[in-house]
DNA sequence: ACACATCCATACCGGTTGGTATGTAATGTG
DNA sequence: CACATTACATACCAACCGGTATGGATGTGT
């Protein structure tokens, strides 16, 4: 499985762009920057990458959303108890995160907010992984009704959305206070929102 | 009170400078585009503020955080019955804004997501504004618990920083999907989130 | 009416941006 | 071994960026 130079060299780029555009945010990520970090040149770029959108896409599609799959999506559907597995994910992620990822932000989060207004294939892509996040959600709490883990008049669709969105949020706001803290208490009320969809008999443990 | 010339040339800057900035990101944000739209010249925006970076803070101190209070802060103190406010204003603050607000998102998580971690000033003064919200949020359902609306046992502290951003992830990320539906239904979620912080009794007219 | 500060316009600057054109070395292929 | 294609490096460019220096017009206090 040994990789050849070509795709080392793409690899690399797409790696130092992802932490660029993750420092920066992408209008301002510089291509200067990229290419002094890897200590490669605009040959090798703009020979692996037509343009800098194109570049953006890529890190999205093959960093971002590859990071989530690795770390919430893959665990979430391979689960047989998939309510317990969100919780355990959401209880546990400030742990499980790069230190870094509170004060920089949700790489994902980011785009979305900085891009999606402005550039409509930026918006496409980075609705697309946010869909595979809502939709994984969404089965795992459909999968936990059909347990009677969540109760029958719970709309899973709308509360998938919604623990997305506040999933987000709270890394947003932690960010902007520049407070892992703040991070793992907001998650902490994500969890007691997620408990409150749980049917009475299966919500042991519940705390206070 | 009719304002002088210069104040309104300030102020033209600012409600010029608060369009482009919430279209474009403060980074992306050109002078020459407010200059054009203003009709003014560098000339008078550099009299009025010292760098880039001032009109920015002056546009979060004098318009975005005014906007707030205008729009939620002030009717959320002045209400006597605060939670059931705090209920009406989530479950109507999707008509009260305006259209355009879903598809740029809202300006203060804007802001939080590009400049927190790069710009200390940006930071600290956005934190404050964030502060103010929660703070107020977390006055209301203090004075819920004290009328027995909230129950006893809940963490309205913790409560309202969840609600802050929870309120931020849903406009964020029915930006993305520049769908202002999906941000009625994520704030309908977020609705039932705060009925379910409020004692048995008080709780009349839960749907479902 | 004179002096002075405020207010704003014009012209200009160095630095950075993404992108391109061209040349060359390495690699794969017949 | 010849040839073609891939894979990069170098040099260069127009456009735009925020910021400044200068000068003139307009009040404003005395």
């Amino acid at each position: 499985m040994d990789q050849k130079q070509p795709d080392l060299t793409r690899e690399k780029l797409l790696m130092s762009a992802f932490c660029e555009i993750h420092r920066q945010g992408f209008q301002a990520a510089s291509i200067a920057n990229i290419l002094q970090d890897t200590g490669l040149t605009k040959g090798a770029l703009y020979h692996h990458f037509p343009t800098k959108q194109a570049l953006g896409l890529a890190v999205i599609e093959e960093v971002i959303k590859e990071r989530l799959e690795g770390m919430i999506f893959k665990r979430l559907r391979a689960s047989d108890k998939p309510v317990e597995t969100l919780l355990d994910i959401i209880a546990t992620i400030d742990k499980k995160v790069p230190a870094d990822f509170v004060m920089l932000g949700c790489p994902l989060n980011n785009l979305m907010q900085e891009m999606s207004a402005l550039d409509e294939l930026f918006q496409e892509q980075l609705s697309s992984v946010l869909g595979i996040w809502q939709k994984t959600v969404e089965d795992a709490l459909k999968r936990g009704q059909k347990q009677g883990v969540i109760r029958a008049d719970v709309d899973y669709k709308a509360a998938a959305l919604f623990v997305v969105s506040a999933w987000e949020g709270c890394i947003g706001v932690a960010k902007n206070m520049q407070s892992p803290k703040a991070f793992k208490l907001c998650m902490q009320q994500l969890h007691g929102y997620v408990q409150g969809l749980m049917s009475a008999k299966t919500e042991k443990g519940r705390k206070k």
